[in-house]
DNA sequence: CGACAATATATGACACGACATGCAATTGCA
DNA sequence: TGCAATTGCATGTCGTGTCATATATTGTCG
């Protein structure tokens, strides 16, 4: 198998067990990953717009997340008003529930993050990095991961 | 950020953008990634039994792939038949449409390659499959990897 | 031989993820 | 001012992706 074959299939094989493994660790929150990275924005970027937290997220959701939002407000998790100045535009942020979500998200990605580390050890992750920012240039994925980098 | 979230997070967009374009450049053929990847898989390793093809699958569907084999039975890609010897398991089979189209996919996967060989120029891609098969030790992703990888 | 566990697949339910379309509010420009 | 283009969002549709459950067939053990 070509090097860039095994390349792509690796890719979507992390992502795969990265999400099933995610999913697992999120499901007593009752949220799950793709909600969980629309809090972690949120509690970071409040108040955005729609198309303001779509730019921003990875699992970018084409014209909008507009669903993904339906769900959160329906569970109490973010509130989302018609905007004052602009009547089409809506702000979202999160109520006091969805910040305590927020907590325990960041825990759970917090130990993620230790067995990526402990997976990680000794590699060099900084090029890999690297590779992935070139890969991505001008991308809408990758534009949100340089902005949500710093 | 971390190194290990931006990781996680370069995943995702690697994942997300690579699948966007290639449901643009299989579009003309008329078939998904999922079933690209089927298909792909029952050129090389044909007849396979429905858990022994999720086996291989990268995408692989939880309990089996039975419905993304049911599109593909739909459009005349692949055959499915009840086994002779043991008459819970089925035997898949490209059909000679789906042997053509398989031809038209390699084209399409060699063209990503190129466009995945030149990005990546220069870039130490093997630490990554190094890193990427440490991650996935043990996995079923991971496996199938392996497996497909010789 | 007969109950029972194990296996292979199918199906229902829910939440994305991508694309296309539709609608209301705003902007821009003659 | 009037009206077309643009913008911001909502919604319909299709195909996964995951989990739970159902069904049929085979194997196993008493």
């Amino acid at each position: 198998m070509k090097a860039s074959e095994e390349l792509r299939y690796a890719i979507l094989a992390l992502q795969r067990e990265g999400n099933r493994a995610l999913i697992g660790a999120l499901k007593p929150i009752g949220v799950t990953p793709a909600q969980a990275e629309v809090i972690r924005v949120l509690d970071q970027y409040e108040p955005l717009t729609l198309a303001g937290l779509g730019d921003l997220l990875i699992c970018e959701s084409g014209t909008g997340p507009s669903r993904l939002v339906d769900r959160l407000v329906a569970q109490g998790a973010v509130l989302r008003t018609v905007s004052a100045t602009d009547r089409r535009s809506v702000t979202i942020m999160l109520t006091p529930s969805g910040r305590e979500l927020s907590r325990a998200i960041a825990g759970v990605e917090n130990a993620l993050y230790e067995t990526i580390d402990a997976a990680a050890a000794g590699q060099p992750v900084e090029a890999l990095l690297a590779l992935a920012r070139i890969m991505l240039a001008g991308t809408p994925a990758g534009t949100a991961l340089a902005q949500r980098a710093g």
